[in-house]
DNA sequence: ATGAAAGCGCTAACAG
DNA sequence: CTGTTAGCGCTTTCAT
């Protein structure tokens, strides 16, 4: 008997037919327990196992005005080393709250190849949270500024009122990092390898390697700036260039890991030694880092719990309560071989 | 204008007082744009567009019967190198269908924790996709037992009609690994490091290791089998007993690669060479394999197709379409150094 | 081609 | 404490 007469999965009516009450009591010991007698609610909650009735969820939906999950809205699952931990800390926020999920992936998919209809939108979701380059722009100004919930991942946009966001202190890591270059190691001819066009945490961390330069008076030299892409055979090309060039290099500043280890591979190929001819340092921690030769010295940021913080920050709002514009993660130094450290 | 007048989010009924029709004509514009006259359309577009409006998914939901949504449910988001592509490949597919894709990880909160009305279920989604773990034998077997669509990834339960599923050919991937060890190095003292109990994976990859040993005559030597939980530090630990109790071993074959690294650093440290004095080989063929020192000879199974194949057949189930009740991916023995291959 | 009206399953007043 | 009833926003016959 796991479904009502009707051959349907039960309704509430069913549920009443059987507990010989009516609707708005099984309603009742559903959402308010304690304003029923308790033998009716016990009357009612055999019922609801007898049938197996779960509530349908767009029927609740529908006069409460609310979906009881937020969103996730990202370009590609891509990610291999960032998305997991970050997609960890976001549901734990949302087990904790009994909140759904609901993810898009808009890879292959652009707003304009959907109908409208189905756009974006405030239509199945309390609230979301936005990945760089999850949807255009313009889109999430204008939700935003219709009053729906968003919290942004890892970027920001000029709006007013500003959008709450999430993100690392990019700079002053890879401040650290080409401090301690500089200080522990003495190196002053560092190569940075940028990520691709556009990227946000790039920017930051190169501003955070300019910086340190200028705090030690070393001049930038533009032939030590070069693009990784935050991809290894990238990366590995620009190495190659530079060792063709015969650009003298004390240390490599990858803008991520994956890019470290393109830079690695590319000196080791040439029978440059890391780090004792060349060290060589990335940004992430991914967990190839640890494994690769000589392990990668890097700079750690709070994945996991930048996620659950956006999370929340981002149920909060769905509640109308008030939360910090940003949110910004420190980052540690991780001290391995790579850069030269015993 | 961003609201409808009473400054809600614009509803079917706002759109069309704008248009100067029903709410009718708006719906089918929406649904069946063929039925209705071009220029009608093309206000009620208009209309649409100046009002920003969204249908509410709760409300096309109800009288639908469908949420356009499936749901994947998982007990953790862990599995660092397995979660991103499956999760790509499934997002894949929904993106293909133009359906949301919520996800439940069930950790720190069983159905029992939860209130009964919020229990895992049909009650928000048009099917489910369920990971080893993710939720109750019992409550799987009772929903899909009331025609709810169900698509279990990477294991089996037993049932009638049966519960389709997908899986690897993990049994044939790890047979062919050991007649690798056997046939083309000669290796006959084969060590098996299992993975954690109860795991379906590590099960017909043991069955893989004794189907090898059996068919070359080995005999099967209870002191080569260790267990290494999937797990670097418990494989080490292993390994080290291993050691300690002078076994001698010509390889070992771990469950999978986190095992696989966790062995090499085992041996490493104890003064072994990898794979002069005892060779390694894994499973998975997970990022760092490549990276470790020596590079680690592995299994690959196609992660990101099993995904794309399950939610597509999970889909094709929600429309009543007929699905094979087993679809099993091919693994492929990916030969690097660890094997003792040069 | 378009409109009117009856639900879809549930919640939340409002009565009793 | 419990039942009655009016929506929630949309889809879909059934008329016109």
């Amino acid at each position: 008997m796991a479904r009502s007469p009707r051959g349907q999965p039960a309704t509430i009516a069913d549920v009443a037919k059987q507990a010989g009450v009516s609707i708005a009591t099984i309603s009742r010991v559903l959402n308010h327990p304690d304003s029923v007698a308790p033998p009716t609610a016990e009357r009612v909650r055999s019922a609801i196992a007898e049938l197996h009735y779960a509530p349908r969820a767009a029927a609740r939906n529908l006069p409460s005005r609310r979906t009881n999950a937020i969103g996730l809205i990202l370009p590609e699952i891509g990610w291999d080393h960032f998305f997991p931990p970050l997609l960890r800390g976001i549901s734990a926020a949302t087990v904790e709250h009994n909140l759904g999920l609901l993810i898009y992936s808009s890879r292959g998919a652009g707003p304009t190849e959907r109908p409208a209809a189905q756009a974006f939108g405030n239509h199945n979701t309390d609230g979301m949270l936005v990945f760089p380059d999850g949807m255009p722009g313009a889109e999430i100004l204008r939700l935003h500024s219709s009053g729906f919930p968003i919290v942004l991942l890892h970027f920001t946009l000029p709006a007013s009122p500003p959008i709450p966001y999430v993100a690392f202190e990019n700079k002053a890591g890879s401040r650290r990092m080409v401090d301690h270059l500089i200080d522990a190691h003495g190196y002053r001819r560092i190569g940075f390898l940028a990520g691709p066009e556009g990227s946000n945490d790039s920017h930051w961390r190169e501003r955070g390697y300019l910086d340190s330069l200028a705090a030690h008076a070393i001049p930038v030299r533009p032939e030590l700036l070069a693009v990784g892409g935050f991809d290894p055979r990238v990366a590995q090309k620009a190495v190659e260039q530079w060792i063709l060039d015969s650009v003298g290099l004390d240390a490599i500043f990858a803008a991520d890991d994956e890019s470290a280890i393109g830079a690695i591979q590319a000196l080791t190929r040439a029978g440059r030694r890391v780090p004792e001819d060349v060290a060589v340092v990335g940004f992430d921690d991914v967990p190839a880092a640890q494994y690769i030769t000589p392990p990668l010295t890097t700079v750690r940021a709070p994945i996991e719990e930048s996620g659950y913080e956006a999370a929340q920050a981002l149920i909060r709002l769905t509640h109308h309560g008030l939360i910090p514009r940003e949110v910004l993660f420190p980052t540690d130094l991780v001290i391995r071989r790579s850069c030269g450290c015993p």
